[in-house]
DNA sequence: GATGAATGAGCGTTCATTCAT
DNA sequence: GATGAATGAACGCTCATTCAT
């Protein structure tokens, strides 16, 4: 499966009358896109955005060149929508955590096992990945989804439900610890997501009341 | 100046007589290699391997595209040339920490200190740098830099001097958090090494005594 | 014309249903192929393989640089098609002549008189030579004919079916005249093929009797 | 020993005043010379003009590319100061086979004798060619001196001291066989010059009477 | 829409030649 | 003169993108 990505830029209004019918070329659209984002995502995930060309994208898939161009406008493109379609899945994910939590603490928790969840979700509708010699392994989406975590901790930082220490560099250190933590859980096997969480989730918790003060 | 690069692959032998003048040829080299390696330095912090020509490189001097194969065989060779540099400028810094640390939590702070100041003194000394878009910032030199502190915790706590926890999230992620804060330290300003040090190393250790043991 | 170079790699099965009608796509193709093979010959006939670049190539064509690597992986492999064309054609030709010989003599002759009548034919095929400063006059595809001549040549002499005499010497000495004669042949108007063929096949069998002979 | 090439492009009448002792300046130019000549030579013959490079030819003496320059204005001159002394050396060769020789027979005999001798002496001292796997084997010198043989032979056709033959084709032959025979006898060993001479003059000789006779 | 050939700027690299030392 | 670094046009080749079919 390709994951959830809205693969219809300009969605029918559902409800909308004859409209229930998709027809058969709306169909074909569809999977052709999801075809290209699936290429996209695997070709990206192993050799890079600059190693990448269009012709190894299309390479995965049936489609033509030229075909690859109908869907998006370039390269760039294709990325970004990689990209954005995991932070638009990840965001109300995040959200939630948000609303169910109740201090910094229990945010932190929340926060790190949507994510680890989320990627461990993700990576396994990837499997298409093999065994290669895997170059450089991080897809736009988790990178886009990596970006969430890193805006979501900061600004709860920024809105004084953390500690008074220094934000930026605590919501760097968080991140970075989730961002690391999380890449190395998907490569051992079996997938261990709990200890994942609870070790990430210490390192970052259990540091925070040595942590140097600020003047507010 | 451009950092300690040995710039004279044939040092002449200290002392040998009639070596004292170099030369206005010689002169002219040293500078050329040199304004060789700040480009490609600012090239690749910049752009990244993939992205920066040889043109990106020489544009950024007043050499020709000929002159830069004078100087370096290959795109990869002047690369590894600014690694190599950082790393054999580096070693002897991080050994000298390992010595002088009595146990894992001093090495820590001795290790992250150490890098820091490194990384201070070699920003100070690429002030080219000026406030161009960067899209990754991270030149061969500090990527080794970094390489460098990985292996040395990482082997650190392989041998037992740290606590019985999981090595490989513990060591992924004090260089995370070393690299992560280090890089936001240099944008500040003024630079403060000491209240970074000290955030970094209570980040780690501070966590450490919550980090979920396991069964030796 | 261009000769009769397969410019089809996958020809299509003579007479499968609606394969008939080319369609314009392929008539393009198969134009362009035939353009780049002519003006490769061309261009390997005046300025030999070393000098001719791509751009040589595709200059007389009315095509880019990139469409001369749609048809041809390298410099190298147009050279190569047009050598093997010009062998493949070639060899059925001079493997009848072998076929109908009686005697070494007859052989000569019908081998020599076939590779001066295969050149003219050639030379008629290929006006586009026009009147250049001829650097070296040799396209690849005329000197893997003169290639075949050899070998079967020698072959032949190897196989005693000629005078107990220094093989290696007459063969070349055969082959050096009939290569000799052929190109001055097709330098004259109008080219008379009987006169050459008469010349070559008298030079070499008149000089035949008094020849040193070797102990067998 | 690098052959009788004058390397002194402007010599000193002999005799004239004060230019007895040729000065120290004057023995290096010389020897600088040619040196540049020998190495070009070896050069040449192993891996072609095209292919070589001034490197190639300055890599096998002691000087520096711009030495090169201060003796030969370009990568073709060199080339044709080689076969230009080729030529002159051998010309008054040929030249006293012309005066010795009674009629077109024995001019044929002695002229093919000179030519081979002259192959065999340069090739003695050429010994650098070592082993390498000869790519086009032909210096520019032996070219020019197989360029002296064609002109002597036509010329020596063309004033009717040969049948009334096709001259042309004739003259071709002769040395297409000369060149070939020549060429052949240097790469065995040991190298038997009467037998190549003997074979390549009964080849042209025993032929003669054969070919088709022309309308004077 | 789908196709895939055509385009041409751009890449890393080489090399004949120049010229400051 | 001798030197060898500097120059820059040119090379074989790639690839994002366009466009006729």
């Amino acid at each position: 499966m390709s994951n959830v990505i809205d693969l219809d830029p300009q969605p029918d209004e559902p409800g909308a009358p004859g409209a229930q019918t998709a027809g058969k070329r709306e169909q074909t659209k569809l999977t052709n896109r999801r075809a290209i984002l699936d290429a996209a995502r695997e070709a990206f995930g192993e050799l890079g955005y600059e190693t990448v060309t269009v012709r190894d994208i299309i390479r995965r898939t049936s489609l033509s060149v030229g075909a690859f161009y109908n869907y998006y406008r370039s390269k760039e493109e294709v990325y970004e929508a990689l990209a954005d379609d995991g932070a638009r899945r990840f965001r109300p994910i995040l959200a939630a955590q948000y609303e169910a939590a109740t201090d910094f603490q229990s945010y932190i928790r929340r926060a790190i096992a949507a994510y680890f969840r989320f990627l461990v979700e993700e990576h396994d509708s990837w499997q298409n990945d093999a065994a290669q010699p895997h170059l450089r392994g991080q897809t736009p989406e988790m990178k886009a989804v990596y970006d969430q975590v890193w805006w979501s901790i900061s600004d709860t930082l920024e809105r004084g439900h953390g500690p008074k220490v220094d934000t930026e560099y605590l919501a760097g250190a968080c991140i970075a610890i989730a961002r690391e933590v999380g890449e190395q859980m998907l490569t051992r096997q079996p997938i261990d997501v709990d200890a994942a969480v609870e070790f990430a989730t210490q390192m970052i918790l259990g540091g925070l009341p040595a942590l140097p003060r600020q003047e507010s």
